[in-house]
RNA sequence: UUUCCUGUGGUGCAACGGUAGCACGUCUGAUUUUGGUUCAGAAGAUCGUGGUUCGAAUCCAUGCAGGAAAACCA
């Protein structure tokens, strides 16, 4: 109750607007995507601030397609973002698309002509863009800009009809050419687009552009807040002007800053062409930065909603740290990842005071950070293991706390042991590591009284279960890759993606999808979709902190 | 060199004329049968210059820096 927390920009100014009476106090936000991609961890930000709102403030978000570009839209991208804002945890007040709202958007135009307000021009895109001027030079006006109000409704009339071919003619709102503002120089509305639509497949030939469009939309839902980010700062002065014009409802646009973040890139015409050249493995690789990719890689939804929480909502560019949002998974997964073995990158050790074909069970809690440990499982033990070949130094250096000649250890869930012998082969490797064991010191029923510093995981080799396991870096080399020059995918790390074969203990076997396991001191994982009964495959959602790495990196 | 937006520790976000705070990261140390977790502590910031004021991160002026804006994309 205390701990009040400090609002942000945009919450302030809804909470102002409550105090006022705006609307009698009413919040309705929407989140409009275009079906033209999959929704990645920016667009997160937007869900949760949209549908947070909402929430906060007893309102509504309605989910709005934003599909007036038939030439690029699809249904596939429809249903994945349904899927994805509901994975998220939100549910919206209406499904609606701007498609349902054409019959109403051509009659505001009607209307904007029949004020004398618009008007049909015959350029070409390269004629309209050269008459639009520069920033710092102003427009020029044609001579279809005074057009009469009878010739221009007949026009607009026959674009309608499938009279015209595309790009033959444009509506344009007749507003100001010399604004400073570009997009006041008279902004198209609507343009010829002879192509099926997804959800009105052929009745129209004829699209309004997005300033036609999404603000109309707006006013058509009552939307009383309508976010988006920075970059349609220029557009509000037209998305007004329109509202104004038009006499509809007054909705109102504010703009945030929209999510960076290090190490990927967040334009959707980028990820589609990490898609279309393979460069990854779909939408949702799990090095993606989608929503989709993310919950393939093992990301839950608490933790992406806790991320979009703590970077919070201002209008300064912003390029958060991927470490946050590792934190986010980490923090939530510790709480509730089972912990299991796997042995990454093996090495076998031999217990050679063990009876060579005697089993032993053993037992492991699946989750120390809960009272209880929410239970456990058996894990076969014998006189083979496969530990980590990180795990064994010919020559440790001090403070290095695991296996070495001489060195002692614990073995997780099992007994202390100490290494007596090792071999190697013609090349210098490590080939086996032959230990002794102290029966005495096993886990939970310790009298040795022997403590070691180390403990290290490990797998029963007559035991044991492979599994491929996905180990995923970075999938760019530099923080900013749009800021470097030349293509973006020059950029591109070439070690984003190890795939290895690993062990992992038996009970590994019946994991289950979409689980969150930690592999003890290896990181926490969880089943890939293309993992089957045959052949486990195991994705690293991210590797647990490691402050050994930290100790050797420093020297 | 037109218009607009933005400048607070390394990063992100607060402080709304009254002691610059929180989180991630970094660095110590403690605990630990995960070099995880947990706990204790430390370092580290108001873009510059003027002005208004008893008092400025906050208001004003100016300079500087970064970003955005000219698709029949959204």
């Amino acid at each position: 109750m205390s701990e009040e927390k400090s609002l942000n920009f945009i919450e302030e100014i809804v909470e102002e607007d409550i105090r006022a009476g705006k609307h009698n106090g009413r919040v309705h936000t929407r989140f409009p995507p275009e079906p033209n991609g999959y929704l990645h961890i920016g667009h997160a930000k937007s869900i949760c601030l949209n549908f947070g709102l909402a929430k906060r403030y007893n309102g509504k978000t309605n989910l709005r397609f934003d599909d007036t570009n038939p030439v690029t839209e699809d249904t596939e991208y429809v249903e994945s973002i349904k899927d994805d804002v509901c994975w998220l945890g939100f549910e919206w007040a209406n499904e609606l698309y701007a498609s349902d709202y054409f019959d109403i958007i051509y009659g505001f135009a009607m209307s904007l002509i029949k004020q004398g307000l618009a008007y049909v021009d015959d350029s070409t895109a390269e004629e309209i863009a050269a008459q639009k001027g520069t920033p710092t030079e102003p427009g020029t006006a044609n001579q279809y800009r005074s057009r009469s109000i009878e010739e221009n409704v007949q026009l607009f009339e026959e674009m309608k009809a499938g009279k015209y071919p595309d790009g033959a003619k444009v509506l344009r709102a007749k507003v100001d050419m010399a604004s400073p503002n570009m997009h006041m120089r008279d902004p198209i509305m609507y343009r010829i687009k002879h192509a099926h639509h997804h959800r009105t497949g052929d009745k129209w030939c004829i699209y309004p552009m997005y300033d036609f469009a999404h603000g109309q939309s707006d006013a058509i839902e009552e939307i009383t807040h309508s976010i988006c980010t920075l970059e349609f700062i220029p557009h509000r002065a037209l998305y007004e002007w329109f509202i104004e014009k038009l006499e509809i409802f007054p909705s109102r646009q504010y703009e945030m800053a929209r999510l960076n973040l290090t190490y990927t890139v967040m334009s959707k015409r980028k990820l589609l062409q990490l898609v279309n050249e393979g460069h990854v493995d779909g939408w949702d690789d799990p090095r993606m930065p989608t929503i989709s990719g993310l919950r393939r890689r093992g990301y839950t939804s608490a933790s992406i909603r806790e991320f979009c929480d703590r970077i919070g909502v201002a209008k300064r560019e912003n390029l958060i740290d991927v470490g946050l949002l590792e934190f986010c998974i980490r923090e939530d997964l510790n709480k509730t990842a089972w912990r299991r073995m796997a042995v990454l990158d093996p090495v076998k050790l031999v217990i050679t005071n063990y009876p060579e074909g005697q089993d032993d069970i053993l037992h492991g809690e699946n989750n120390p950070e809960v009272e209880g440990g929410e239970g456990g499982r058996d894990i076969p033990f014998s006189r083979e293991l496969y530990i980590e070949r990180e795990d064994f130094m010919e020559v440790p250096p001090k403070k290095f706390f695991r296996l070495g000649p001489g060195l002692m250890v614990r073995l997780k869930h099992a007994y202390i042991i100490k290494c007596e012998d090792f071999v190697k082969d013609a090349d210098g490797n490590i080939t086996e590591i032959h230990c002794s064991y102290i029966p005495e010191s096993k886990s939970g029923q310790d009298t040795s009284g022997i403590h070691v510093k180390g403990t290290i995981h490990w797998v029963s080799v007559p035991h044991a279960k492979t599994a491929e396991v996905r180990l995923y870096d970075r999938l760019f080399k530099s923080e900013d890759p749009s800021a470097e020059e030349g293509d973006f995918k020059d950029d591109l790390n070439p070690n984003s993606l190890q795939v290895i074969n690993a062990f992992v203990e038996p009970d590994l076997a019946t994991a289950l999808p979409g689980k969150g396991y930690q592999f003890l001191r290896k990181g926490y994982f969880t089943l890939d979709k293309y993992s089957t009964a045959e052949k486990l495959v195991f994705n690293r959602t991210v590797t647990l902190k490691d402050a050994w790495a930290k100790e050797v990196k420093k020297g």
